[in-house]
DNA sequence: CGGTTTATTGAAATGCGTCAACGATTGTGG
DNA sequence: CCACAATCGTTGACGCATTTCAATAAACCG
């Protein structure tokens, strides 16, 4: 039903599927790194820890969070292939990264990189666009933080269906990771989901795949 | 009433008094600005227009701020003295700006900047400093709005605090300003500040005029 | 000094969190 | 292949934090 490929082509471009399988261009930046696999849950860098890398993602998801004083975990971003993360303005990292599934990313060293930067105009620009894409995403996720939970939970899925062709997402992460991202309780994601499917705005094929009927945010 | 600044002599540190007067040093990308004067209320470009500039404070203070659908105003960011704004990834403002106060600000073309930026390694650079900063702001931001009303307004005196010198905050902006930049209610704000003054974790000169006493924020 | 904006306070409504139970899914070893 | 345990997700009842609505008070401005 969806977008035909041409399919016998070298794979230059974006791949057809989800989100978390498919594989970024290269780009200048990525030409001074090395690869990376991650497993499940496997810690990336801690926070506290000297930036000595950035990171791009090639395959799978990576969660960058902190801890609350009171325990409560806030997650800060998600970043899929071809987002760049660990960026960081002072020394040390300000919050954790870890892989949310099994990942490939690509590790490029910061000092390389600055120095680089100092000399090739390319690769200052590129800086400058990878902090100015984060920045983005940093404001879309504050303005995230001030709908309700209902709307946070839908422009949620809403972001994620953009990533993807077509209208079905997949939800590599669990409930839990949803909710510390949106700042609510799992339970408060599981309600929202199931009045959004009652609403039939969207609808379950399982736990973790979800078709998104609406065609635009319901909120801003 | 207060703070007598030095009248006669050229204005080259950052002076003494509240944030709202100090004036900062100039910078490479500054020395390729103009200056514009701004009353109160003044709004300096709208969301939706071509962004032209970017902005640097002087002397003042400037917030920037979108509407949702509801009608309630969203505050994204607020610049004080050395602060730069209107920084754009994409080709529109995404947000307005308006003079909390009336004030001054550098007013920096953009293509200009852009194109020096291609051959000079430090306006490249600061351009990235500038935009890492903006990245930090929105960063913190975000973390703001997950706290509690109660922990929000501490954050936030706290926050003004570090930017003055002295334990004496001068809000230039109303409640209702701040309460759009933290997600909450005027009544919220106003709530919350009876209660640190009824905690003495601070206490009033006059509605605007906040003495803070606590010396570390109360939430992380 | 009067009118207007801004700030505070109180009472009632509501949305989300908390706690607890249940149900579904996944992974493991027999 | 099934049984079991462990994890993950959903649902319900209740409580609390914040909003909403309304009234009053204080500050500001001509």
């Amino acid at each position: 039903m969806p977008n035909s490929k041409s399919p016998g082509s070298p794979p230059r471009r974006r791949e057809r599927g989800n989100a978390v399988l498919s594989k970024p261009d290269q780009t200048p930046v990525d030409r001074m790194s090395s690869e990376r696999l991650l497993s499940r849950r496997e810690l990336i860098y801690r926070k506290g820890q000297a930036a000595e890398n950035i990171y791009k993602v090639e395959i799978g998801c990576i969660k960058t969070f902190a801890h609350r004083r009171n325990g409560r975990c806030l997650l800060v971003g998600m970043y899929f292939p071809g987002d760049y993360f660990g960026l960081e303005i002072r020394k040390m990292h300000h919050v954790s990264a870890e892989a949310v599934t099994s990942s490939k990313i690509l590790v490029i060293g910061r000092k390389a990189l600055v120095s680089r930067a100092a000399t090739e105009a390319a690769v200052s620009k590129e800086m400058l666009d990878i902090t100015g894409r984060e920045l983005h995403r940093a404001m879309q996720h504050s303005l995230l933080l001030r709908l309700s939970a209902n709307e946070r939970v839908g422009q949620f899925l809403f972001d994620m269906k953009k990533r993807n062709r077509g209208k079905e997402v997949e939800l590599v992460m669990s409930r839990q990771d949803i909710a510390d991202y949106l700042n609510l309780t799992a339970e408060s994601v599981a309600r929202a989901l199931t009045q959004l499917n009652n609403q039939s705005a969207i609808s379950f094929r399982s736990h973790r795949r979800v078709v998104v009927h609406i065609r635009r945010p319901m909120a801003a």
